[in-house]
DNA sequence: ATCCTTCCATACGCCAGCGTATAGTCCCTT
DNA sequence: AAGGGACTATACGCTGGCGTATGGAAGGAT
């Protein structure tokens, strides 16, 4: 692993994120992980805070990317499918959301001094939005796409954190389905 | 505020936990909190350690409170519907729970160092059987049961979160009837 | 071959929180 | 009133993480 640029720190900040919350999104931990000192951190951001936001930005990127590639199939219902699989059978983005939704600044919904907050309410909304827009496109109203959607997410997001703790099985497939029921979709094909 | 004992501290703690998650019941700023110094708190407690573990026990035994005050009602879909509402009507039980999930020993099921862990897994299950047996004493199967049981806890845990970044309006009565549903309960009396 | 840019290591000062030691203060008992 | 037990304040050392300063190495440009 020779030199590293910004792009490897946020990676790995990601990372640590994943495992161990914004409080693992420390430089001298993450220069451990790198195997490099924090010298070369303070190359590549001014402090910790780029850090923590360079991770952010990763992520919601990575919305940005998985809806993107939705974006290419016609049906919205296969879409929902395909979401909802890839959503239960990782486990790593809920880890990250759920703990970024539960560590965002003490400061109930007021402008966090990290910021952190508001990336956290975007990329929510964004996502809601997104599987909101599938369900009416899929003939609900919208009324009743909000509440599954709602619904779905909030399932998504206490699923992930029970099966951390080992009380959910985290059966994919199974799981899967389940969130499909929630959102009034037929889980194969008609 | 005279003299404190043990339980303040306690109490103290567990609004902290509330407040500000794992990281927030610490030594020196829950003694700001109670107005004192922390030469009063290592008086009462060895070390930090069992200042957490006191949190959690308070936690864990508000939740047998819960239980037992259900108990006096005969009527098994009663008992959700009250329990619905406290829970949705809330919040403060949901932020902790989710936070305590979120921020459990990195190590992920393993037995974590302060054994936060094996409480938080403890006051899981006993929820989810305490909701399960409900279900099936109201008829259903065990295996919907348990499906129906998994949904709705797990819906309480995100909507917490998403109800703490103001994603998710919270309004009590509505969100008690959606996990209602969710349940396969009736809203209101037959 | 030298220089300059890029990247990294080491050493330092700083702060917050933990835990300890010591010296109180208040109240209750006798 | 004197003594002792229950409770608290203050001061200290220690650790981990932040941010700064400074001095290199490594590699391309000339």
């Amino acid at each position: 692993m020779g030199r590293l640029n910004a792009d490897d720190w946020a990676r790995a900040a990601l990372d640590a994120l994943a495992e161990g919350g914004l409080a693992a999104v420390a430089v001298e931990p993450v220069a451990v992980r790198l195997g490099v000192s924090k010298g070369s951190f303070y190359w590549h951001f001014p402090n910790r805070q780029a850090l923590v936001e360079a991770a952010l930005e990763r992520w919601e990127a990575e919305t940005e990317a998985v809806i993107a590639g939705l974006e290419r199939l016609r049906d919205p219902v296969e879409r929902m499918r395909v979401l909802m699989e890839r959503a239960f059978g990782d486990g790593r983005d809920a880890a990250i959301s759920f703990r970024l939704i539960s560590e965002v600044d003490d400061a109930v919904t007021g402008a966090g001094s990290s910021g952190v907050g508001a990336v956290v309410r975007r990329v929510s909304e964004r996502r809601l939005a997104y599987i909101r827009a599938a369900l009416e496109e899929a003939g609900q109203a919208p009324e009743e796409a909000a509440r599954r959607a709602l619904a779905a997410y909030a399932g998504y997001l206490g699923l992930a954190a029970l099966a951390r703790i080992g009380v959910a099985a985290d059966g994919a497939g199974h799981l899967a389905d389940l969130a499909m029921a929630e959102l009034g979709l037929p889980s194969r094909s008609v």
